[in-house]
DNA sequence: TTGTATGCGTTATCAT
DNA sequence: ATGATAACGCATACAA
């Protein structure tokens, strides 16, 4: 396996300089046409392409790259956010190296370190549940930075969040609304942001109602969806509820295997999933505008790589309200 | 935004050459204690990173990074396939450049100029629907290649393909030992290497049951759910078939919601599905080792770029028929 | 054990 | 309009 052509062989080839190679590679104008046509030929004849790693570390050059960590791809969230990120990213030149920290603070920051001394131009960041190194510690320069779902505090960085706490709120009404007094939250930890914010919304929502919080209907253990399942099955068994706010995709999925038991309750899920729509009635969720945040941070570090330096701001994406039909007694 | 510190910077501060900094950040052993105390100050001091894309471009230099396209991340099938590579990939201490070709042999074409462009170690590639330009007319060297889950011809490259014949072949002959005389098949267009694949199993089942083929129950027109479904409603309103055989996710789908209005028939389909789960009974379908698939091209891969050099083979990949109970009568 | 000099592929400067 | 030369940040040969 021979060695890749240069813009040296090039220019051998084509009998020019090496300087006038570069200018007909980076598309410069001012150059005569029979010597465009002669290292047109020669890098045809070579196979020769740019070394896009070598322009970038030259002052001044960018790789053309944009880093990008999220907690695991496995995730249509974050499967969702990467897609809609590279293809505006693509559109505009730039290619996308998306990592997944598992969630964990220590991956995490590894990856961070790593796109570092790749010398992407930007990096988007979803921060990971288990928190990693503090950010302030970072050394400067940091590249364009976004945070993306969960805030964090780093000056200079931008933010994007859905609007868990609004989302939830109007869920939570809607069930009210539709004769609900007493609605389970069937989430996390609260010590998740978006948990917290969610819940949140959910009180927001009983207060406007005037109706009292109770804790023995809130289940922020539901790590996974038999857990969540066996928090609602429980709070069926005892009917003291009759209605659920789910407020992940795991809790909306255990309610309705608990459903499966105990018949049906009117529900709704915080997160749109593809089962929502093959259930009887359909699952109405809170659905969160994934491309438009996706879309949004891929703007917003391009926008900065081409000098835009407004404020950093944080951007708070609304989400949508979708009745299928579930949310009816 | 005052500049990166360099090795040179590093060198300065801790009053050493260039070369021993070299050695420090390369974790060679050969140094002096204090000499590498003040290094490590330095490098602490200044905030110094390794900039890797200047090394790569050093003879013999890599840039550890792999160069990844796919059909389109929103569907759970790439966005799979991509996170078993990436995942195999990061713990090797590769990073992973995934674009999304929206199965354009245009856009594909694009992207594998940029990727070798950006000089990626190696290159894995779904190839497009739409066929891209033939690869045979690729200038070489080429780097490490391999073609996943469909087939094409270029020498060197390896390619990693599901046992869709075979998947499909186990799901129709399960559908006949439980009484089924008339198939349908249900898929998209043949032209697809895929659904060729699939159907070809399909044949290979009736054959193996001594039934005959019907072209009037084989539907290769179900481009999306809602034709799917309505070929599936028309041939149950004829009552001609008494089992579905799903080609693809779409097809399952497309038959779930034709069923809501005639009742069920057995039904097996091909790829697996959250909503497959939720329904009753739930859909038995043939499930595709992904994980497997994007760690055998992950692994392929970084093998040759660790000097490996066995002989460029096709790997086919086992799938698993997963009865959950729709395939019974 | 440490340092000097050189080159990787590209682009910028400055001259012609 | 074109070209010689230097510089980017790093790593290797080769000395010392």
């Amino acid at each position: 396996m021979t060695d890749a052509p240069t813009m040296n062989d090039v220019a051998r080839d084509a009998g020019v300089s090496l300087k006038t190679v570069s200018r007909f590679v980076n598309g410069e104008t001012n150059i005569n046409a029979a010597m465009a046509a002669r290292i047109a030929e020669a890098i045809k004849a070579l196979g020769y392409r740019r070394n896009l790693a070598a322009a970038s570390i030259r002052p001044g050059g960018t790789s053309k790259t944009l880093g990008l960590i999220i907690g695991d791809l496995a995730n249509p969230y974050y499967s969702g956010l990467t897609q809609a990120i590279e293809g505006y990213a693509r559109d505009r030149g730039y290619l996308v190296i998306s990592a997944s920290s598992d969630e964990s603070g220590a991956q995490h920051d590894r990856l961070v370190d790593r796109l570092m001394e790749q010398r992407t131009d930007a990096l988007i960041v979803v921060p990971p549940r288990d928190p990693g190194r503090d950010w302030s510690s970072m050394p400067s320069p940091t590249p364009p930075l976004v945070f993306l779902d969960r805030p964090l505090d780093f000056v200079g960085a931008d933010v994007i969040l859905s609007d868990n706490s609004g989302g939830a709120r109007s869920a939570v009404a809607e069930l009210i609304r539709n004769g609900a007094r007493r609605v389970a939250f069937i989430g996390d930890a609260l010590s998740i942001y978006t948990m917290r914010e969610r819940y949140a919304g959910y009180l927001l929502a009983l207060h406007d109602a005037g109706l009292e919080v109770d804790d023995d209907i809130v289940a922020t253990n539901a790590h996974s969806r038999e857990q969540a399942a066996s928090a609602v099955d429980g709070l069926m068994l005892s009917s003291r509820i009759d209605a659920v706010f789910a407020a992940n995709n795991r809790a909306s999925v255990g309610a309705l295997l608990a459903f499966r038991e105990h018949g049906r309750l009117p529900l709704i899920g915080f997160d749109d999933f593809e089962a929502a729509y093959f259930t009887t009635p359909a699952v109405s969720v809170v659905s969160q505008d994934i491309s438009q945040m996706g879309r949004l941070a891929a703007e917003i570090v391009l926008n900065r790589l081409s000098g835009s330096s407004t404020e950093a701001t944080t951007h708070i994406v609304p989400t949508t309200l979708e009745l299928r039909g579930s949310e009816l007694p």
